[in-house]
DNA sequence: TAATATTAGTCAAGATTAGTCAGAGATGAG
DNA sequence: CTCATCTCTGACTAATCTTGACTAATATTA
């Protein structure tokens, strides 16, 4: 089963070195010159690869001194309800939906009290109305507690 | 974790002293000479790294005798420092400012780390993107994190 | 008080990184 | 063979760092 694209090999790459160590970073220019690459493509491999869902959060810097960071995070079991969740919230829900979802979270114990007022803080319709749109509120609703959600699958 | 800029290593610098003292007072120009950089670049790093957002207050005199003198402050001891930073939040914060805000609100532990986390993820580019439309995603972020902030007020 | 010396502040240009996006190219299933 | 999807490229954009010329405030000296 050899890897017969590039993103393949680079991803191996990177992955080999966070078998041994929590997160790896690197200067995009460098990796992308090892592998003879244009330096967007770490940014391709990087997008499709490095993924939240996959386990993985990634920051970065540019100018100088700049970087990319990946780090390794450990997932939790049992979070099946989660993916189910993020069904649910598909891209747009209401607001009386998305206190559903947190009230779930809450009662499955993936959240604190405290925890699910901070979220219901953020997904309250005042936070999120813009030029009173109901349908942009309920979509950035759900950008928001998709993000949310996709964060509870992993403790630090 | 190599800081390959000169402005992280001056940061370094600074954050060791006040990691022993409650503050730190400079001569700017001797600090510029001790890592062979202009003198505004220790503005630079103060503007960028030691802001109010940060948890620091800067106070400064010129002329002879002048000195730069940055200050660690405690929130839990200053509810003004809440309302200062209910003051920067305004009507629009950009994700870099705000994610300082929440940092800071973690390391004076009116924050768990989780919910920390979960806040960033609420506030992140690409939960509050519209339309492309970066003004609209600070105004959003500034609205939430004021909601979350008043929250955290509030409680106990 | 006025002139001079001694500090820090501002700002914008240039350098140095990473990010985005649309389109071209490659691959594979049917 | 064709279409859909994945991979790869490069032009353009954005963020961050570094520098230095100019400005402003304060202290000292004449």
């Amino acid at each position: 089963m050899q890897s017969k694209n590039v993103s393949d090999i680079i991803e191996k790459y990177l992955k080999q070195i966070l078998a041994e160590a929590s997160h790896v970073e690197i200067r995009r220019s460098e990796v992308a010159d090892l592998f003879h690459v244009v330096p967007s493509q770490i940014n391709y491999v990087i997008k499709t690869r490095f993924t939240i869902q996959n386990g993985y959060v990634v920051e970065s810097k540019r100018g100088g001194g700049g970087y990319i960071r990946i780090e390794k995070v450990k997932l939790l079991d049992n979070i099946e309800v989660l993916d189910s969740l993020l069904d649910i919230i598909g891209t747009s829900i209401s607001e009386r939906d998305g206190g559903s979802i947190v009230k779930t979270l809450y009662h499955s114990q993936l959240l604190t009290s405290k925890e699910a007022r901070i979220i219901l803080a953020a997904i309250d319709k005042d936070s999120l109305m813009i030029n009173n749109d109901i349908e942009t509120a309920n979509r950035l609703r759900s950008q928001i507690l998709s993000s949310v959600l996709n964060h509870l699958r992993f403790e630090d």
